[in-house]
RNA sequence: GGGGCGGUAGUUAAGUUGGUUAUAACGCCGGCCUGUCACGCCGGAGGUCGCGGGUUCGAGUCCCGUCCGCCCCGCCA
C-alpha cells in the first residue's frame, strides 16, 4: 500500500472538490469533523481551513479501509485516497461540497485525538476561560479560522497598497528606551547593566521619524506595540498597527494614502464600495455635536446646547450649571416615546458611570405637553423655546444633562451610541467613515493642572497658532488627525515638528525644561538639527479593524493568542515567577516576599 | 484603584424556604444499524458544586474571605 505525504502527495483541499471533479481520483488530508457509523457504510467529514468533505468507507469497495473508518474518533487526523464521485439525489446544499463525496480506497491514520473539551464547531456557548486555555482547538473553529483568514488578506493588501505607493517596508527595535510619558511600559530588565532595563516599544514613533530625517520617505511597517494598561474588549496589551510615515506632506497626503487602503480592503474583503475623500469634521465641531472625538455618523441623535436658554430659567440646577461655565445640553430622542420609565432609569443609570449626577427627561405628549419631573420649574416661553430648538414633536423623549463639559459631552455622547445600539438605529453592514481633525494640541491635566499633549509632544502645532504657544496654549490646535468609523478611532496621525526650535517650545509649554528633554529624546532633537524634512504619519489599529470587518465585538476574537483581561496567557500560563538564578543573574529582587511566590509556584 | 455579572459532570445549563442517592441536554464509552450529513435505536460511565473558613443536627443553597473569567469607569502621550 502506498503511504499517503510520502508517495502520494495531497491533491485538494477540504473545500475544493465540486461536480467538475467526478470522476478524478484524489488525496485529502485533515481532521475528523463527524462519524456517523452505518454498520455498512461509514461517512466521515472530513475537515481542514478549506471547509469539509464527505469521506465514504464501504465495504463492497474497499473492506480494509471500511473496517479501519470504524476505529475513527472526531478530531483523529487522517488521509484518504479515493475517487470523488457525485451523490446524485443525494447532495447536502448546506456544504460547499456537498454534491460529491470521495469514496475511500485508502486510509491513512497519522494521529489519534483525545476528546476535546469542547466540539470543534461554528457555533459553541463554552466559556472564553476554556477556549483561552485550549487555544490550539479553539483556533480550528470556522469563524475564527475565518477571521485570521481575513487578517492575513488585510495585511496583504496594506503591503501592495502602500508598496505601489513607493513605501519602503523597515523595521524598528522592539528594546528600546523607557519614557514616563503617556502609557505605562513593559520594561526588560538588561542583563548586562545592572539595574537598568529596556522598555517594549508603545509605537515606533520616533524612529519612523527619524527615518524621515535619514531620507527614507515612505516608510510603513505592520507592527506590535505594547501598553501596559487595564484591558477592554476591544485593548490588548500588546497589539498591531500599521504605522506608516511620509516626508514633504501635508495632512491630506496622509490621509489620501489611507483612504486608498480602506477603499481597497472594503472593496476586496467586503465588496462595498466607500466613498472617498472621507468628511472632515474639526474635533471642536465633534465634541460639541457628538459628544466624543469618535463620532459615528451612522445615525442622527445629536448633542444641542441649551446653556442660553435655561441659564436663567427657574431650574437652579441647569441655570447654576449654564452660569458656572458648565455645559447643559440634550438629545431628541425622535421617536423613543415607548420608553418605559424603567427605560429612562436604565439611561440614568448608564450616564451615572460618566459621572453624571443624573438625567434629566421629556416626553412629549399628544398636542405637545410635557410629560416630565422637570416641566413645572420652567415657564411656557421657556418650554416652547427648548422644544422648537430640540424640534420636539410629539413621541419625542429629550434627554438632559448639565454638568461639566467634560462630563455632559462624555455622558450624552456615549448614550448617543448606546441608545442607537440597543434600537439598532443602523444596519450590520453600515459603514461611516470619517476624519476627525484640528485636534487641540495640548489638554489640561485634571491632576497636575499642567499641560500635556493631547496626541504626543512630537505633533506640530498648526502653524497659524504659533504665536499661542507661550501665552494661550489651550487655544493652539494641532495638525492631528484621526480616522474614525462607526463611532470607532481605527487610527490617528498628524504632521510632526520637524523645527528644532518649536520642538522645544513645545517641550517647554509642557514644562519639559531643556535638561529633560535633552535627556528624554536628545537624540530627536539632536537629529532635528541636522536638516529634517517636514514629515508627518499615522497609525492605522489593526485589530479594531478587523473586528469592524469581521463584525466581532471582542478583540480576542480577531488575535491568535490573545491576552485575558488581567493580562493573562490561559494557555501559556503567564506570566511565571521566575526561579532564582534568572533573576539573580538579571540583579532583580521582587517585591513579592519569597514564601508568598513560593506559594503561587505550588500552586501550578 | 472602583462598579457590575458569572464559576455545579468533558461542555452548557437547572437546582425551590437549608433536608433522601445533585438533574437535563450535548459530548464520551459499548452494542445494533446499507445512504447518513444535528443520523437513528438500546445500554453505560462520568461530580473536590472554583478554593478556604464559618453558621447549622444538616450547606450547591446562608455568612466572611479569596482566586479565576467577562463587561464597564478610571487609565490607554
Amino acid at each position: 500500500m502506498a503511504r499517503l505525504i510520502y508517495d502520494q502527495k495531497r491533491t485538494h483541499s477540504c473545500g475544493a472538490l465540486n461536480k467538475a471533479n467526478d470522476g478524478e481520483e484524489v488525496v485529502l488530508m485533515g481532521w475528523v469533523q463527524n462519524r456517523r457509523d452505518h454498520g455498512g457504510c461509514v461517512f466521515i467529514d472530513l475537515r481542514d481551513r478549506e471547509g469539509l468533505t464527505q469521506i465514504v468507507f464501504d465495504p463492497t469497495i474497499d473492506s480494509g479501509a471500511h473496517e479501519k473508518a470504524g476505529q475513527l474518533r472526531s478530531e483523529w487526523v487522517m488521509g484518504v485516497r479515493g475517487k470523488v464521485r457525485s451523490r446524485g439525489g443525494n447532495t447536502n446544499p448546506r456544504l460547499a461540497t456537498g454534491e460529491i463525496e470521495i469514496a475511500a480506497l485508502d486510509l491513512e491514520i497519522f494521529s489519534q485525538a483525545k476528546t476535546p473539551p469542547f466540539q470543534i464547531e461554528d457555533d459553541i456557548d463554552t466559556s472564553e476561560e476554556v477556549r483561552l486555555k485550549y487555544r490550539y482547538l479553539d483556533l480550528r473553529r470556522g469563524p475564527l479560522q475565518k477571521n485570521l483568514m481575513l487578517r492575513h488578506k488585510f495585511n496583504q493588501i496594506v503591503r501592495n497598497t502602500l508598496t505601489d505607493g513607493g513605501f519602503l517596508e523597515l523595521e524598528t527595535p522592539y528594546l528600546i528606551k523607557s519614557t514616563p510619558e503617556g502609557a505605562r511600559d513593559y520594561v526588560v530588565p538588561s542583563r548586562v547593566h545592572p539595574g537598568k532595563f529596556f522598555a517594549l516599544p508603545q509605537s515606533p514613533q520616533i524612529f519612523k521619524q527619524l527615518f524621515m530625517v535619514s531620507g527614507y520617505d515612505r516608510y510603513f511597517q505592520i507592527v506590535r506595540c505594547f501598553r501596559d494598561e487595564d484591558l477592554r474588549a476591544e485593548r490588548q496589551p500588546e497589539f498591531t498597527q500599521v504605522d506608516l510615515e511620509m516626508s514633504f506632506v501635508a495632512p491630506e497626503d496622509v490621509q489620501d494614502i489611507v483612504e486608498k487602503i480602506l477603499a481597497r480592503v472594503w472593496k476586496e474583503l467586503k465588496g462595498i464600495e466607500i466613498p472617498v475623500p472621507f468628511r472632515r469634521i474639526p474635533y471642536d465641531e465633534s465634541m460639541d455635536r457628538y459628544g466624543v472625538d469618535a463620532p459615528d455618523l451612522r445615525f442622527g441623535l445629536e448633542l444641542i446646547g441649551l446653556n442660553d436658554l435655561v441659564v436663567e430659567s427657574g431650574f437652579k440646577v441647569f441655570a447654576d450649571v449654564a452660569k458656572k461655565g458648565g455645559l447643559v445640553k440634550a438629545i431628541n430622542l425622535k421617536g423613543c416615546g415607548d420608553m418605559s420609565r424603567k427605560d429612562l432609569d436604565g439611561l440614568t443609570e448608564f450616564v451615572k458611570v460618566y459621572g453624571a449626577k443624573g438625567l434629566a427627561w421629556v416626553k412629549v405628549k399628544e398636542g405637545g405637553e410635557w410629560q416630565s419631573p422637570i416641566a413645572k420649574f420652567f415657564s411656557d416661553d421657556e418650554r416652547a423655546a427648548i422644544a422648537e430648538r430640540l424640534n420636539l414633536e410629539v413621541d419625542d423623549v429629550a434627554v438632559f444633562v448639565a454638568d461639566s463639559a467634560k462630563v455632559t459631552n462624555a455622558a450624552l455622547g456615549n448614550l448617543r451610541k448606546h441608545v442607537a445600539k440597543e434600537r439598532e438605529l443602523y444596519k450590520p453592514d453600515q459603514y461611516e467613515f470619517c476624519w476627525v481633525t484640528d485636534f487641540p494640541l495640548f489638554e489640561r491635566d485634571d491632576e497636575s493642572g499642567r499641560y500635556v499633549s493631547a496626541h504626543h509632544p512630537f505633533t506640530a502645532p498648526n502653524p497659524d497658532h504659533l504665536d499661542a504657544l507661550v501665552d494661550s496654549p489651550e487655544n493652539v490646535k494641532a495638525l492631528a488627525y484621526d480616522a474614525v468609523l462607526n463611532g470607532v478611532e481605527i487610527g490617528g496621525g498628524s504632521i510632526r515638528i520637524h523645527d528644532h526650535d518649536i520642538q522645544e517650545k513645545v517641550f517647554r509649554a509642557l514644562g519639559i525644561d531643556e535638561t529633560e528633554a535633552d535627556e528624554k529624546f536628545g537624540f530627536l532633537l539632536s537629529a532635528l538639527e541636522y536638516g529634517a524634512p517636514p514629515h508627518g504619519g499615522l497609525a492605522l489599529g489593526v485589530d479594531r479593524l478587523i473586528m469592524l470587518l469581521c463584525n466581532t465585538p471582542s478583540i480576542r476574537d480577531v488575535i491568535a493568542f490573545p491576552k485575558t483581561q488581567k493580562q493573562t496567557d490561559q494557555m501559556l500560563d503567564a506570566p511565571s515567577a521566575i526561579d532564582f538564578e534568572q533573576m539573580h543573574e538579571l540583579h532583580i529582587k521582587t517585591a513579592v516576599p519569597a514564601s508568598e511566590e513560593a506559594d503561587t509556584q505550588k500552586e501550578e
